[in-house]
DNA sequence: GTGAAAGCGCTAACAA
DNA sequence: TTGTTAGCGCTTTCAC
């Protein structure tokens, strides 16, 4: 890489009046600008990011801490944090937790010696159900902003971005009821984290609110959901309706059904978190609750940039912005 | 941040002092050591990631350029890299060419300011259909050098990881001749890029020595790839095997056989580029070829990394490493 | 209009 | 054993 130094010694000037051409400053004369950036064009000149960095004390890179790559939704998230990010000239540095503490904290850690600006992170299931959040607080303390998204901390002051879980399966169990269906049962595997015990909630309170039985497929992480899900059709003939709270069973749930010989949707009625993409995976294709990932992802860029670009606001004064989900019908429904 | 500076003040010494002693430099005295550590644990000093990476003139940093954040092997490749990355004490900055040379030549750019010490990538679907190179030649000229997964340019030279596509299909389709099949159809959605290509020849080859006739199911951007494929099954009631080239065309091609009472894999029997993940999403389930995407990550970082070692390693002398395909039997094939 | 010098945080050669 | 100094590449204040 060619520095400033180098095209200043070759023009016969000084660093700094190489600098201040560049920089376009009113100081320097027409024609020694022009000389300079002509020179800088040939060697295709371009100031060092990391000597910027520690000249102006900030990074323009933002810390992404996600629990799994492989999630769908997340990886979704990311695209719209990266997307967003580099609309406004940051760029984004990825660490994955694997849904572990320790690598959590020590991601944290690493970036916060000066390699980032500030984080967007979603939290670790170890780090949910061990209620940690100490680590958050020191990082918030040291002076980087944190933006949470869909598994947040409460607990801790900082600007958030969720999804109205609760709402959602709330409402796509009603719609389940009013198409007549009377035993719908709650398929999830992800229970033991924060988002998926909300879904349940929803779930629970629009069935109880129906005078219905709940019923509820806790899969575990290492069950095989179509064997499980086999056992629960064969268990249970009068199922007409399933709300799934991850991506997957939903799709398993009406690729099941016919081996039943129960038709989709007539017999049963099934409905999903899930993504476009995904859906094209059952047939007839999965309705869907979409949760807005990349939508997600840009709106908890925009809080943290909007609140690197103003450093003294207060950490008192953060918010929690709800992305609403949307209802996607498709075959799997009436 | 705590700085050395600080700690210099408070212990009254002198910064290198300071420094020295952290680093464990024999130079210093035992007590000094000790006390300066004591100061920099309670003050849970770090050193300064930039200043460090401005005077070593290497920023422990790695590009990494993917086309598409939401395929979920590029995305599983991308799990790969981080953890071989980290385990080497880098860490990754991730940008998403999004399929367009643009925005792959961009993020070249913007990275080869000294914010990465290299990059590892995979070939934008506009690249190749362009067949653009120079960017990649440039950035390595500069002294980045690239290592290439997947979809490689193999006139670049540099290190690469690729999958044996060719063979893969090859042996695949093999595999149905062997069980009898007559009428294989081949489905793909991705006929644009490389490996795409690759994995159409190998089944072609297969098919032409056995003096069978090729059928080829290719899916646009926009199609729907349930539609498509029903209509393939409505015309041809004969097809007896599926070779699906991306991950979701061979779990469609399962699920909707049994709209037209075609029972898997009795009837027809289908193999399709998938994970074990997405397999679930059929019943029964696919029979995947599975291309190890972890360990093609886990791959290109350690060829980056070795070339990080031995700066002085000729350009010339680069390697190509192909990570073999594992064939996973499961329920769609007999 | 141009340049010298200081400083961001750190390391390391050299001096004391 | 400890400190001084220079320098990584850049911006910016202040002198000329």
């Amino acid at each position: 890489m060619v520095t400033l130094k180098q095209l200043a010694k070759e023009l016969n000037v000084s660093i700094s009046t190489v600098s201040k051409a560049l920089n376009n400053s009113d100081e320097i004369g027409e024609d020694t600008r022009k000389r300079v950036k002509e020179l800088a064009r040939l060697y295709n000149y371009k100031p060092n990011k990391v000597a910027l960095s520690l000249k102006q004390n900030k990074t323009k890179t933002i810390g992404v801490i996600i629990p799994d790559i492989l999630n769908h939704f997340l990886s979704k998230v990311l695209f719209g944090i990266e997307r967003e990010a580099n609309k406004h000239g940051y760029n984004i540095i990825t660490c994955i937790s694997n849904e572990s503490l320790e690598k959590e904290k020590e991601s944290l850690e690493l970036l916060a010696n000066g390699s980032v600006d500030g984080f967007i992170l979603s939290i670790a299931e170890e780090t949910q159900s061990k209620n940690e959040i100490n680590h958050f607080k020191d990082t918030i303390n040291q002076g980087l902003p944190i933006v949470m998204f869909d598994r947040v901390a409460h607990d801790v002051k900082c600007d958030k971005v969720i999804v109205d879980d609760f709402e959602s399966t709330y409402r796509a169990t009603k719609n389940l009821i009013a198409e007549g269906r009377k035993n719908i049962v709650f398929i999830s595997n992800i229970d033991t984290i924060s988002v998926g015990k909300l879904r349940e909630r929803g779930y629970n309170k629009s069935i109880l609110e129906e005078g219905l039985t709940p019923k509820l497929l806790i899969l575990k992480k290492n069950d095989d959901p179509q064997q499980k899900i086999k056992q629960l059709y064969k268990k249970n003939k009068t199922i007409d309706g399933v709300i799934a709270a991850d991506s997957a069973s939903g799709v398993i749930a009406i690729n099941m059904a016919r081996n039943f010989k129960r038709k989709v949707p007539k017999d049963i009625s099934v409905i999903g978190f899930s993504s476009k993409s995904v859906s094209n995976h059952s047939v007839p294709k999965l309705t869907v609750i979409r949760q807005h990932a990349k939508k997600i992802g840009a709106k908890a860029a925009e809080l943290l940039i909007d609140r690197l670009k103003t450093p003294h606001k207060s950490i008192e004064d953060y918010s929690t912005k709800i992305v609403k989900t949307t209802l996607v019908k498709s075959k799997s429904t009436l």
